[in-house]
DNA sequence: TAGATTGTTAATCGATTAACAATC
DNA sequence: TAGATTGTTAATCGATTAACAATC
């Protein structure tokens, strides 16, 4: 079976981000359920795994191409492939963590991001005692070494796990030397050119969310 | 200044969800402003901190009352507290964090969630080599000691940090004892019944959407 | 008062869901 | 072939934005 090609993407319309951002879920249920040694599926047994509507997979998916069967459904094992080509990540991604602080420590030795083809292969800081030193295996190089560090690393993600006042600097850095996918931990929002994606993670954000409903008995 | 009572809600439109989650950013920019001295602003101006259009600050905060004045704008620091009383962070929230492993230890360490009213009073674990030590001056308690911890210390909120094949059994006793705010760091959506909320705090979805623009030249 | 900006209603936009012809 | 389920179009729903009368 022939994967959709980008070309064929630029003819259709523009999938919605909040399509992209469901695929990822797609596939971790695709992978349980291969695991599960589940061969096939119809949207309507996807649906119930992933709480969505069977509609909502079926248009999901259709932006991309066509990977049912009318009067079967899915084979999981060829859908989840698909997706995971769609989504890139049959690739190996080279990711830099800056600021190995306490959070840029734990990210560092958080073992959940390599199972899924994300290498932390540098990391960086401007504090003189870290420099230099090894962390999880990872050498911490000074702020200034990026360019270098982007350019040889080949790195297209950057973990951002420094202080918020020097957060929107430091993006600013990373984007300059070509950075186009930023996860950010500090409590802001950073402002990036169009064409650079970042995403925020950000636990009190949703801490204060849900204090809404406990003050006002939702 | 009356601030807008619960009974006056009941009678007013349901507020979406995601007006909710706003909130507490449009919290943080006015702390911002605050700070800075900023009296006054008008609904372009917050607009421009927030990236968001004047239309939707002032279709947000109508949901809750009319906060404003014609001609002027919004008094800062009013808004301010009007917004923290709505979102319930004038209250003290007591958490508990659930799994002392390497990501629990960093939550348990992370300074983050004290400024914010939100205060870290008990910890669980089922690990017998952690239990009864004391980690960031809170005692590791057994999990079986959950309904009095929860109790003792009234507990509201949960933060979970157990590996995913534990994740829906441990939220599963929260709510049987009474808690309505989860946030989850386990990879996995867990379910839960209608009156509980949940936050997931999933990063690698968020690098898995990313890849799908790196991928495909977004 | 005149000018500015809110609060709110109506228009628009976009995403979700329903329905069904196409087809495996 | 008959039955089932997709892929897609049309209908619905909800959220965002525009516009403006109310009013500070």
């Amino acid at each position: 079976m022939a994967h959709s090609s980008p070309e064929h993407w630029d003819q259709v319309a523009t999938v919605p981000e909040v399509v992209v951002t469901r695929l990822p879920q797609y596939v971790r249920v695709l992978k349980e359920l291969a695991a599960q040694g589940v061969q096939v599926a119809n949207s309507q047994q996807l649906g119930e795994h992933l709480q969505v509507t069977p509609a909502q997979i079926r248009k999901d998916l259709s932006y991309f191409g066509r990977f049912g069967k009318q009067g079967r459904g899915y084979h999981i094992g060829t859908l989840l492939e698909e997706l995971q080509h769609i989504l890139g990540l049959n690739e190996q991604w080279n990711v830099a963590v800056v600021g190995v602080g306490r959070l840029g420590k734990a990210i560092l030795s958080y073992p959940g991001f390599t199972p899924d083809g994300f290498h932390i292969v540098a990391a960086l800081d401007n504090n003189p005692e870290l420099i230099g030193q090894e962390v999880e295996g990872v050498a911490v190089r000074p702020m200034e070494d990026l360019p270098g560090v982007v350019q040889q690393h080949n790195i297209q993600i950057a973990v951002v796990a420094v202080p918020s006042r020097f957060t929107q600097t430091v993006i600013d850095n990373l984007v300059e030397c070509g950075v186009r996918a930023i996860l950010n931990y500090a409590p802001i929002s950073p402002q990036v050119p169009t064409g650079v994606n970042v995403r925020n993670i950000d636990p009190v954000l949703s801490l204060q969310s849900m204090t809404y409903f406990l003050a006002n008995g939702g």
